[in-house]
DNA sequence: CCCCGATGCGTATGGGCTACGCTATTTGGC
DNA sequence: GCCAAATAGCGTAGCCCATACGCATCGGGG
């Protein structure tokens, strides 16, 4: 029970733990620059362009040499969604957890707004790579005196993470939208709603369009709903630690 | 300005609004005839199983018909997210606002755990299909009589829906995983992390460890996630209405 | 009754993933 | 020094996909 318990192969593949090989041709690529290589051509062309074969070229190998370092590419898109995460900001220490957990998400969501392509490769399990997982351990540092026991803590920061990935969705991925095709938002989106929602089955709705709220751009407006919708979070959350920690103990 | 300002072809494809036809070969398709057989391709198979030819299969047509329906594909993933919230459940008016939200929120999630792969069709622009207006509509009337202004309820909504894109990507998103896999989850998991993240760099995350909160299955547990982050959530929009309604008026 | 215009669809093109097997390269053991 | 084993590199080919194009087919208006 000492040690040899086998890590589930695509764990070993992120961290890097291959066997070190004595015999054969030596490799000529490592797994790490095959992700960098599939981010940059997500960040440039989107994550649909991203293929076996382009990113073989941008290496300047063949398309099938990937597959010795690879099984799939799926298992490439695992390697993408922990490279995307690569970039760790300063994070100072000693911040009251409010703060802490302010610049936390700040500093994430510039990390995904520069890979907005993240929203849509597929989670196949919880978070095993180095880079998501050194955010995990920074958000739950940011609560470290906060006096939660370390369950409630887990619970607080995925409740974080839930609403930032839908934050990433909504914010990022819809401004992304709204760059490539700006005519579908501006006044044209309240407008179309009126032709389309009528007064009597969506009444919630047009009393929103006629005060004016969808006029002139919807183009998500990041700062205002990152302070709304996150700010209401933060306010839930001293809500909670204020119960825990005035309850017991 | 009375009325033909042009519609946006995908708002008038989602709203079934097409010119009616005189001469000519009758249809046998409709669009939402389409856009149900493909949700139930993606139902059985997922979305990636998806594409045109099996969908028109499963109509009994060609794969080309359907492009006399939709322009593209992209088109076609689009109908699939205004069908897949097509399921409107019975939610009583005149309740307080949290127990609405409450409500509206599981049935939605009720809806999405249905359509898991909902969570992987890129977000193009605002909503704007019947379904997707529907369930906007009645999330702005739960907040009817909170006093919050009109431009403060659709913040408090975007945040909630945020939310909940969150909770579809790492709940149900997970648990399909879990599924599917489950022996990467389970007590796997936290002994997975010990032989790979060492205490040094990843700290708080090893104190989690310890306090055995990894301990046994991993399988993100719904319930407590759901009041949990939602809780958080809701509270922090009680602080906010109070804060607003105290204020000024 | 005929013909215009719309639908249905067969074919072809260009791309994608990946199984397979061959070649090239490296090194341990003799 | 040399061979054999082990490994990397990659060309080929099979299969599936989205979709452009052109022709066959149909149905109602004149």
């Amino acid at each position: 029970m000492t040690d040899e318990t086998e890590l589930p192969g695509q764990v070993a593949l992120l961290w890097g733990l291959r066997e070190t090989v004595r015999r054969g041709r030596k490799p000529s690529l490592t797994v790490a620059d095959i992700a960098r290589a599939a981010v940059e051509v997500a960040d440039a062309e989107g994550l649909a362009a991203v293929s076996m074969a382009k990113v073989a070229a941008r290496l300047g190998n063949s398309t099938m040499a990937l597959y010795r370092y690879v099984k799939s590419k799926d298992e490439l898109l695992l390697l993408m969604s922990d490279e995307a995460m690569a970039e760790r900001p300063d994070l100072p220490d000693g911040l009251d957890w409010r703060t802490a957990l302010t610049l936390w998400t700040q500093g994430l969501l510039a990390g995904l707004r520069r890979h907005p392509w993240t929203a849509q490769i597929p989670i196949s399990g919880p978070p095993v790579g180095p880079n998501n997982l050194w955010w995990f351990d920074r958000a739950l540092r940011a609560l470290g005196d906060t006096g939660l026991d370390e369950g409630d803590k887990v619970g607080v920061v995925m409740g974080l993470i839930t609403f930032l990935h839908g934050r990433l969705r909504l914010g990022i991925e819809l401004s992304a939208g709204y760059a490539e095709n700006p005519e579908a938002f501006g006044g044209q989106y309240g407008r179309a709603l009126t032709r389309v929602a009528d007064a009597h089955r969506y009444p919630a709705l047009n009393k929103v369009i006629a005060a004016g709220v969808f006029e002139g751009d919807v183009g998500y407006d990041e700062e205002a709903d990152g302070a709304f919708g996150l700010g209401l979070y933060l306010d839930g959350v001293a809500a909670f630690i204020e119960r825990r920690t005035v309850g017991p103990e």
